[in-house]
DNA sequence: CAGTGAGCGAGCTTCCGCTTGACTT
């Protein structure tokens, strides 16, 4: 029997573990948390000092009974979950749950799973620090609280279902504001200068020089005089300068700089760099990716050493320990990184060996020497103009961990000119002017969120945890407060003038601005629930909130401060503010605008969220005549809508008149414009013009859907009405209980009986899950590496 | 993927952080 029972809070930590102790130990995991507060109700007493009301949750019984019986064989118990304020918090659930004694109860920490580690860990061990536990509990406690109470009052005064929390609310926020700052923003335009020259060098060979004005005119007379002046110069080399520069490689990875670095190299969303990530962990390929630490150990250190050495030479290998500098890190883990370096390359899907490429690279790069630049910078001198041009070029000299990795930015459009070289030239040189561009360029406005900007923006401002980042982003899509979309851009004019020779050309051109793929965009009810907590809740929505109740909970943990009472000041503060946001009525709803009155009817017309959204009235409610509803069409917001797109969305539904002694409508719906007649719907070609359609188009349309229904229905059986064969946009398919299966090729659509179809039905049945999950991997897995393929090439 | 276009009611919704599967798309 095993005399010695080791928990860890992760099934496959647990396997490795099992591996370095032999056989005298077990090693289990209790996948995280086994306990938390009552998951109904606040769970919190607090009328009796904050007491917890602790419960095991269902999916929890299983795994509590079975480390209860190993724990109850077991001569010693070790805790050895993370030694941080979660995992202090488990093991001492764990010591309470399982009724532990102290005697043969241990407690042990390590950082790293290797051998040496844990056998050191075994021999000091402590016992379970409660301050840090309490600390936890304070925690857990105030955010229960916060979202538990906060969440309800939005119900009341929004909309049902909504929620609140110490970290969502604040990811909205930010949204929100700069959603708010990009709609504010005012481009200012400006004339960027850039000048084409040819050079001979010694051997008289010709290069092109590209050089730019060191400053931007704003006015076109400015540029004109500039291009005027340009044309009768000539052009000469004045100065040259050269000044060596560093590039120091960026540390290895945690958990948010890997959803970064994914995002824009791979193009992974965060919650597939997490699940990629989570099954590269447990293949033993990676270490533990939910981590805020970008320490490595000695082995990963020497690893790279190693392997650096043997594949680029010893010049190349410069180690070093990076700082942890993100707010409230708790460096429980090591950085993301190989679990060995020598592997270059593991089996896996697609998608698993491209992201442990990108970590193994980013792993070795760290423990690289810096890159060594030359930046070379060439005034020219235009004769006739005060102005003056400048050309820049880099030069790698020493290339250094470049060699492997090289960081990528948001922004990476801006960075374009850098890695140009210039030619050799010298001082007094004449260069013979080709051609001066002048563009009409606009200022830039800020951008809106990625899902990674948003974990970066959160974790600067210490706002979560790695665990939580993708979870978050996710709730707050599905709140509904927040979509992920493209912004299609707007058309621009801009003015580009041109001397070539001696002649001046004037011409204007159109661009795409402001065009943004996959970005978080605050919805009208996220916008309306932002407001209204900052309004009511101030504190809870300071960005600064987190950190400063992280404060408190450090002062837990270090023993300054009793929990409870860290509990109860901030209760006796939070909790009037939800009481007088629940009392204080209103004459309109939380977020109602009101856009005046019909100029027909008088009517008033206000837009609002309502039980299923953003809702637009007409009439009031005490009106003897009830008031009419419409939704907003695609692209409207509350906050920007005009009375007179709210008239025209009370235009439809509109009566066309009777066909067939039956009213034809024409309306709105979710998926478009829609004729009624009958019962029935029918989509409205594009064609046609809601407003302006007319009767007789109308009929045509109907008569059109009836031919299509006709020709949709291939056969039915008497014997099972709810079988039938239809035909529908993409070919013959069987509809059975609101399911659809499709016909195999081989087989006629006209010919199939009952029994065709059962077989047909259970075939696909069976091979549904699998086949289909299957299929979806693969071709995502075609796109991309496709992708990958063209980004490694323009790096190159 | 396979066809949509509404809303009475009664009762429910909700937080953040630890961890994985078991479920459908």
């Amino acid at each position: 029997m095993h005399k010695n029972l080791v928990i860890v809070e992760s099934p496959a930590k647990a396997k490795t573990i099992e591996k370095f102790l032999g056989d005298d130990y077990k090693v289990l995991s209790s996948y995280g948390h086994i306990r938390d507060l009552k998951k109904k109700d606040l769970g919190i007493d607090i009328e009796n000092n904050f007491e917890p009301q602790y419960e095991i949750p269902s999916d929890k019984k299983k795994v509590v009974s079975e480390l209860k019986a190993e724990a109850k064989k077991a001569e010693t118990v070790w805790l050895a979950s993370d030694e941080d304020r979660e995992g202090e918090a488990i093991s001492w659930h764990l010591y309470d749950v399982l009724g532990l004694k102290p005697e043969n109860t241990k407690r042990i920490v390590f950082h790293e799973i290797t051998k040496n580690a844990i056998q050191n860990a075994i021999k000091n061990p402590r016992e379970i620090d409660i301050n840090l536990v309490n600390a936890q509990q304070a925690r857990r406690i105030l955010d229960r609280i916060v979202g538990f109470e906060l969440s309800p009052v939005l119900w009341r005064k929004i909309k049902p279902s909504l929620s609140a929390g110490r970290v969502q609310s604040v990811a909205v926020r930010l949204i929100v504001e700069r959603e708010r700052d990009i709609r504010a923003f005012k481009s200012k335009a400006s004339y960027r200068i850039i000048a084409l020259f040819n050079a001979k060098d010694k051997e008289g060979e010709t290069y092109e020089i590209r050089a730019e004005l060191n400053k931007r005119f704003n006015t076109k007379k400015e540029t004109l005089t500039f291009l005027d002046e340009c044309k009768i110069s000539t052009y000469t080399i004045e100065d040259i300068t050269t000044r060596p520069s560093k590039k120091h490689p960026a540390p290895p990875f945690t958990t948010s700089t890997l959803q970064q670095e994914a995002a824009r190299k791979l193009s992974f969303t965060v919650a597939q760099t997490m699940m990629i990530a989570q099954r590269l962990y447990e293949a033993g390929h990676i270490t533990y990716m939910r981590t805020d630490s970008v320490n490595l150990s000695a082995y990963a250190i020497n690893g790279c050493k190693e392997t650096i050495t043997k594949t680029m030479g010893e010049n190349y290998v410069k180690t070093r320990q990076f700082q942890t500098h993100s707010k409230g890190a708790q460096e429980a883990h090591e950085a993301i990184r190989p679990t060995h370096m020598n592997n270059e390359t593991i089996s896996g899907t697609a998608q698993e060996q491209r992201l442990y490429d990108l970590i193994w690279k980013r792993t070795l790069a760290s423990q690289m020497a810096e890159a060594l630049l030359e930046k070379t910078t060439a005034t020219i001198d235009v004769s006739e103009s005060k102005e003056k041009l400048v050309a820049s070029g880099e030069v790698i000299k020493f290339d250094g961990f470049l060699r492997v990795y090289r960081e990528s930015y948001d922004d990476d459009q801006e960075q374009e000119d850098d890695s140009r070289i210039l030619p050799p030239l010298s001082v007094g040189q004449n260069l013979e002017r080709k051609l001066i561009t002048a563009t009409e360029r606009f200022t830039q406005g800020p951008y809106r969120f990625t899902e990674a900007s948003l974990v970066r923006k959160l974790e600067e401002l210490g706002i979560g945890r790695p665990s939580t980042y993708a979870p978050t982003i996710s709730t707050i899509q599905n709140r509904k407060y927040v979509e992920k979309g493209d912004i299609e851009g707007e058309e621009r004019k801009y003015n580009v003038i041109e001397l070539k020779d001696d002649k001046i050309s004037d011409e204007i051109m159109t661009e795409i601005a402001g065009r943004e793929r996959a970005k978080l965009i605050p919805t009208d009810v996220g916008m309306v629930v932002n407001d209204f907590l900052i309004d009511f809740f101030p504190k809870i929505m300071d960005l600064n909130f987190t950190a400063t109740v992280e404060k408190e909970f450090d002062d837990i943990a270090e023993g300054k401060k009793e929990w409870t009472e860290t509990l109860s000041t901030f209760y006796d503060r939070f909790h009037p503010s939800v009481e007088e946001a629940l009392e204080t009525q209103t004459e309109h709803r939380v977020g109602e605008r009101i856009l005046g009155d019909h100029p027909k009817t008088g009517k008033p017309i206000s837009v609002k969220i309502g039980r299923y959204g953003p809702v637009v009235q007409m009439g009031s409610s005490d009106d003897e005549e009830k008031p009419r509803f419409a939704q907003m069409r695609k692209g409207m917001s509350m906050e920007t809508l005009t009375l007179e797109e709210a008239i025209e969305l009370f235009k439809l539904p509109r009566s066309l008149g009777d066909y067939e002694d039956k009213e034809v409508k024409i309306g709105v719906g979710r998926y478009g414009p829609y004729v009624h007649h009958n019962s029935k719907y029918a989509s409205l070609p594009k064609k046609y013009d809601p407003l302006e359609v007319t009767l007789e188009e109308a009929i045509e349309v109907i008569l059109a859907k009836r031919e299509a229904d006709a020709k949709k229905h291939i056969k039915s059986f008497d014997e099972e009405p709810d079988m039938q064969v239809l035909n529908g946009r993409y070919g013959p398919y069987i509809a059975y209980k609101k399911k659809n299966y499709r016909i195999p090729k081989d087989k006629t659509p006209e010919d199939l009986s009952l029994d065709d179809c059962l077989a047909i039905i259970k075939d696909q049945q069976e091979n549904r899950g699998k086949g289909r999950r299957k299929k979806t991997t693969t071709t995502a897995k075609k796109k991309t590496t496709t992708k990958k393929k063209a980004k490694d090439t323009k790096k190159k």
